[in-house]
RNA sequence: GGGGGAGUAGCUCAGUUGGUUAGAGCGCCGGCCUGUCACGCCGGAGGUCGCGGGUUCGAGCCCCGUCUCUCUCGCCA
């Protein structure tokens, strides 16, 4: 017999009676009963009960165990008796009798159960992971983020992608987010970059003519944590393709995600086909680049409306300032007083001045509410019945019939207008934001999402997905007076090539009007990955980068490698990169990173269970050319 | 860096208007118990109420400062 286990404890079943079995693993539960004496053994595999009476010589040995030792047990394996089969668990039907005992690792007073579902608190939970580990949920989730992981691959592989391995020390990058720094020992004063994602490596692969390239890359970034984003480091299905256009990039990567969402997603809906929304589409319908089209709620503009109407406060905003407008979000069946003042108050918290409204109730037409006493009915009218997901003369929303150079698929309408097809009814109320678009939007979109989730809006259980297109390739950097790039610089823009090139950067309406070649995807209104058709011309990169006020020195100094690649006969090719931390997460059904994370660290970037950060040796830091210059307290 | 929430037994939490000796459940220790699977019953140990200062006859509770955890804004091309 092997020295430590003959099956698992997720391996017994009734056939296996009357067979002798060793097992190895934790004490999950003890139950003692005086003369019998269970014990519940946890292994990777499953947990089976075992057994002890007094007749056994091993009695005397299991009274003294307790939670979380580890044992071998020796014993027999039987059906339990009549009445007592436990049907919840796999191994329910049989129970080992034990012989013998041996106890390979005793377990000091644990600081957090490993049994039985509870909340711990966080510090707690990540000084002991491996406890924390050892509990099923989490246990369960980091065995979903491996088959997450190996199902991509696949996925991949069978696309006819190759898997390469980029380096992790490299150099600093000048834009994005903050570098992790390696000091040089061979090199005073001088440090490697641990990467913030392969960028420039997949793009040199592409022109050194592999092709298709991805990788599980792990990204480093010194920025600050979020629920949603690890501090520190991340991991990405970093994809790039040559001789593509946007449309070929789309149509390998969308699969892929569809695929893995319904094969880990349980059964929930995935959307058949992603729709693709432009960027200013999704700012005026959502408030966002990052819609949850779960929430049906569509933002309306009524700025026509209120245009030299009675509400004085609007009207004259909107005859002083002509890029102001006035947007709407319909709120079906918050038409109560309540529910108004809860929003207005929610509104001032969030450091607006407060939030107008109109809403109506059965038998009072105007509606009620300050807004619809000054604004008349007339005007109340227009706007309760022009809010039905559809542009008309008083009311409007991003669509295709009505702005070319916008894409808003009917199908994103569609909900909304399901919902409220002839505009609101009695029982409904609305909400209006006032200001520059650029200024509001955000706060649009806060109040699309509360109202949603207020008024329980949103389709439950579902992956609504969606590529957001035509991100603008510049945008005004108003600390520093300048046109700046708004993602990165490497993305081709979406405009005649000949025409970029002659470009006067003086032209600042043209040039920020530009588009790229830049896209995401969302799902369920978390940005899953962001990708781009890239700038491998170096004459539009230079002329790319001159537009925000770089010359080409800046090039050559801060993408040296790249841009020299680029001379020497560079494909077309483009990419993407889907978080795959995310991704798990959204699978698991998770709110937290550090739920599908094996070793994650805290808020502040420290790994408890390790301490890391330390402090190193003097000795250490001679060989390293640093000397600390701690602040002061 | 800014804002919100939290910090009381090993863990989860309660603690009234500031008032005598700060409680419960789980866990731990001891005893009883032969069919449990959140086993049950009896008993016990365990507390610098995060830390420092202040107000008060009296502070877990009020005030100031500080530390820690967390969520969030900034930040994350």
């Amino acid at each position: 017999m092997h020295r430590y286990r003959s099956h698992s404890c997720g391996d017994l079943r009734e056939a296996l009676a009357g067979e002798t079995t060793r097992l190895s693993g934790w004490c999950h539960r003890i139950r003692d009963h005086g003369g019998v004496l269970f014990i519940d053994l946890r292994d990777h595999y499953g947990v089976t009960q075992c057994v002890v009476d007094p007749d056994s010589k091993a009695f005397a040995l299991a009274e003294k165990l307790r939670s979380e030792w580890v044992v071998r047990i020796d014993g027999l394996v039987r059906k339990r008796p009549d009445g007592t089969e436990n049907p919840e668990m796999p191994t329910g039907f049989v129970e080992v009798y034990v012989t013998e005992i041996e106890v390979l690792g005793p377990a000091a007073e644990l600081p957090l159960p490993v049994f039985g579902e509870h909340n711990y608190p966080e510090d707690m939970r990540l000084r002991y992971r491996f406890l924390d580990l050892r509990r099923d949920k989490l246990h369960k989730n980091i065995m979903l983020r491996g088959q997450i992981i190996d199902s991509l691959r696949a996925r991949m592989k069978e696309r006819g992608f190759f898997e390469f391995q980029t380096p992790i020390l490299t150099a600093s990058s000048p834009e994005g987010a903050r570098d992790f720094l390696v000091p040089s020992r061979l090199h005073p004063g001088k440090f490697y970059a641990l990467p913030q994602a392969p960028q420039q490596f997949k793009q040199l692969i592409m022109v050194a003519g592999f092709d298709r390239y991805f990788q599980i890359a792990p990204c480093f970034r010194d920025e600050d944590a979020r629920a949603d984003r690890s501090p520190g480091e991340f991991y990405q299905l970093d994809v790039e393709m040559s001789f593509v256009t946007q449309e070929d990039v789309f149509a390998e990567v969308e699969p892929v995600l569809r695929g893995i969402f319904e094969e880990f997603g349980g059964g929930r809906p995935v959307t058949p086909k992603f729709p693709l929304i432009s960027y200013s589409a999704a700012i005026r319908a959502f408030g966002t680049d990052k819609p949850d089209l779960r929430n049906p709620l569509l933002i309306h503009d009524v700025t026509n409306a209120f245009r030299d109407s009675g509400f004085g406060v609007f009207a004259k905003r909107l005859a002083a300032d002509p890029e102001a407008a006035v947007w709407a979000i319909p709120a079906p069946g918050g038409g109560q007083r309540t529910f108004c003042d809860r929003m207005d108050s929610w509104a001032k918290s969030e450091g607006q001045p407060g939030l107008a409204y109109i809403f109506w109730r059965e038998g009072e037409e105007a509606g009620a509410g300050p807004v619809a006493k000054n604004i008349g009915l007339e005007r109340g009218e227009h706007i309760r019945r022009g809010l039905s997901g559809r542009s008309g003369e008083w009311v409007q929303l991003p669509a295709p019939e009505t702005l070319d150079d916008e894409r808003f698929p009917l199908e994103v309408a569609e909900p909304y207008r399901r919902l409220r097809p002839d505009g609101l009814m009695a029982g409904d109320a609305v909400f209006f934001v006032l200001g520059k678009p650029k200024d509001i939007y955000k706060f649009a979109g806060a109040a699309r999402l509360k109202i949603g989730k207020e008024l329980n809006l949103s389709s439950g259980d579902v992956f609504e997905f969606c590529w957001i297109v035509d991100f603008p390739m510049y945008e005004w950097n108003e600390d520093e007076k300048k046109i700046d790039f708004s993602h990165n610089p490497f993305s081709m823009p979406n405009f005649e090539h000949e025409t970029f090139v002659g470009l006067d950067a003086a032209d600042e309406k043209t040039v920020l009007g530009i588009k790229a070649f830049q896209y995401d995807i969302v799902c369920n209104g978390i940005e899953l990955s962001s990708g781009a058709i890239r700038n491998h011309r170096p004459d539009i990169m230079r002329k790319a980068f001159a537009l925000a006020g770089y010359d080409e020195s800046v090039l050559e100094e801060k993408f040296g490698g790249m841009y020299r690649a680029f001379q020497y006969g560079a494909p077309p090719h483009g990419g993407i990169a889907p978080g795959v931390d995310r991704i798990v997460m959204l699978l698991a059904g998770e709110e937290n990173l550090r739920e599908i994370v094996l070793f994650p660290m805290n808020q502040r970037a420290e790994d408890l269970l390790m301490g890391a950060p330390s402090t190193v040796t003097a000795k250490q830091l001679r060989e390293l050319h640093i000397r600390l210059n701690l602040p002061n307290g």
